[in-house]
DNA sequence: CCCGATCCATTGAGAGTTCAACCACCGTAT
DNA sequence: ATACGGTGGTTGAACTCTCAATGGATCGGG
């Protein structure tokens, strides 16, 4: 147990650097959009996917897929959503276990209203303040990191699946 | 109102990949402290920080800033330590509106016992997947967005302060 | 045809966060 | 003194998220 691979002083510094930067970034996205638009980050990210899904609507799990949620946070969100009157739910056609969220024209609406200052925001605090050469190196760190994560699932599910850290 | 200025495609690209990786990153490791040890990232960075403080207390306002946490997300964080007795709240002496918080011999043990399965966390599904020049890279893109943030609170301190956006 | 395994999605409870008051205290100027 | 704006911190309600449990529907054998 006490070899664990600590972070030395310049890991640290990094480290801090960037979730300090994760952090105070997504909580000034979230609050712009929540502030100017009533919805957090999560609501809009399910909005934007629907609103580029063909014929503006998507299966219940792949939109918790295109939007990161877990189903379970999803079911939650598009109730709310539907509440609005900015999403409907049916009966997915084919499987009747399944369900199909479509993206109404008030949603549609709300959607379009929401993105400029959100776009906006991006842009201020994120492409505003880096270099190109920044930019393109964090995409690639953010492919890394996010396929480091996955790796980690899909080795899961082709193992034995019944032992080791729960799924992703 | 039409004069925003969007993404363009590689913009998309390089903003996707990028808040995706964020938002999976801070889950997965959100989640290994939540199961491992009972307690949430935010909690994790609290008991850190007193940790790190002389005499292992705070005043709570300076804890906030340290742990960037709102003023009123402390105080509910706080109170549900307290509860675990991992920490406790004392008046500060010389201002009777002051508190400061400190970290409990308990609460020392509780995150000494939470650091190693956090820091593999860590180190596996950043370090490990990034080069030496994405790290560095990565500290400084940290750095500038954070100033880029505070910019903004900065100004607005310095200015009129009666009109434009809310305080950070 | 039926059984168990799996998949799709929802539900409820409890935990954590946000926002908008709110109270108490400080400092200064009146 | 006292009034006043600003600071330190808390509170409650509404909202969102997580986790574990549930239920119905599909699929592959026996």
């Amino acid at each position: 147990m006490s070899d664990v691979r600590w972070l030395s002083a310049e890991e640290q510094e990094i480290w801090r650097a960037y979730m300090t930067a994760n952090v105070e970034f997504s909580a000034y996205v979230d609050r712009q959009l929540r502030r100017e638009s009533g919805m957090p980050m999560a609501y809009y990210e399910i909005l934007v996917r629907l609103s580029e899904a063909d014929g503006r609507c998507l299966r219940m799990s792949e939109l918790a897929d295109a939007s990161m949620s877990s189903r379970s946070r999803l079911s939650h969100a598009v109730a709310a959503l539907e509440k609005n009157g900015w999403v409907v739910r049916r009966p997915a056609d084919g499987d009747r276990r399944g369900w199909v969220c479509e993206l109404t024209d008030t949603g549609f609406a709300a959607l379009a209203e929401a993105a400029p200052g959100h776009v906006t925001a991006v842009r201020e605090k994120l492409f505003d303040v880096l270099t190109p050469e920044q930019l393109l190196t964090l995409r690639d760190v953010g492919r890394a990191i996010s396929a480091g994560l996955r790796e980690e699932c899909d080795a899961a599910r082709a193992a034995g699946d019944d032992d080791a850290d729960p799924p992703c």
